[in-house]
DNA sequence: TACCAGGTAAAAA
DNA sequence: TTTTTACATGGT
């Protein structure tokens, strides 16, 4: 176990409560106060520490995926001094300050999981999606490794539908399995590339390519307007609509949107 | 029981 | 071209 050091602020428990807040997840499962992910064939366990995280094992394969993980891309300080004359956001960073979000490592199951959640609630979301997590993906000691894409290009449609997704669902993450897409190599393209790219396969939206952009790449004008939570913090937070809002926030959408999410979250 | 939930594509108008 | 509908499960 070694220390892995994040930019302060940061708060461990904070920017980790999205995998714990809509029930377990089976690939970042939180264990004994801890986060558990399959990196690279190896279960990695990562724990609050002052100045970082403690993290085992810590060597040249985990320790650029794990600070990925957790969000070490983002400039929160820059992010906190442009937020300052915001009253809406001067509050949330201050009431969450060292929420840093977490980038899903993997672009394919970056995809996936958004699709699982495209329109059912969250809580249902991450019930189907452990699912296919247990019967494609790999168990390590406590965490499963995510299904690849190679294991759900050879999956069957009626295999997913048995697991709680639309038979449409089924269909969009078989077909992006075996499409020809190189999801990898999105994350050298400017964001309109990436969205037209994406937005043209069968199944991935507007919000999907959104947060593909938001929570993979962590591309920090990064919007995702047709988000129903979203909608409802700018109608409830700002009283106006979600695309005066995304122009309001320019060039900090992607943290605004998290900073308003996790408000939307915690309630009141 | 019904209805809504961090959408999308296809059908209908 | 714009509007409406089907979809699947989990929580309330």
């Amino acid at each position: 176990m070694a220390l892995l050091a994040l930019p302060a602020p940061y708060d461990f428990d904070l920017s980790t409560t999205r995998f714990r807040a809509f029930g377990v997840d089976f690939a970042n499962l939180w264990h004994e106060g801890g986060l558990h992910r399959v990196v690279d064939g190896r279960e990695v366990r990562i724990e609050a520490a002052p100045g970082g995280v403690d993290v085992d094992p810590l060597d040249d394969e985990t320790r650029p995926i794990v600070l990925h993980l957790l969000g070490a891309p983002f400039d929160l300080t820059a992010f906190y001094a442009w937020a300052a004359p915001d009253a809406v956001l001067a509050e949330l960073t201050t009431r969450f300050a060292g929420l840093r979000p977490p980038l899903a490592p993997d672009p394919f199951e970056s995809l996936v999981t958004s699709i699982t959640a495209q329109q059912v609630s969250l809580f249902s979301a991450f019930a189907i999606r452990n699912r296919l997590i247990e019967r494609f993906g790999e168990r390590h000691r406590h965490a499963y490794a995510f299904p690849t894409r190679e294991r759900l290009a050879r999956a069957d449609e009626i295999d997913l539908v048995g697991l709680g997704l639309s038979r449409a669902k089924a269909a969009y993450v078989v077909a992006l399995a075996r499409s020809e897409v190189d999801v990898d190599a999105l994350s050298t393209r400017p964001d309109d590339e990436v969205r037209s790219t994406l937005t043209a396969l069968r199944g991935i939206g507007a919000w999907t390519a959104e947060w593909f952009l938001a929570r993979h790449l962590g591309r920090p004008r990064a919007w995702p307007a047709g988000d129903l939570v979203l909608r409802k913090a700018a109608s409830l937070l700002y009283g106006v609509g979600v695309d005066e809002l995304g122009d309001r926030l320019d060039p900090f959408q992607n943290l605004s949107a998290h900073y308003l999410l996790m408000r939307m979250v915690a309630a009141t």
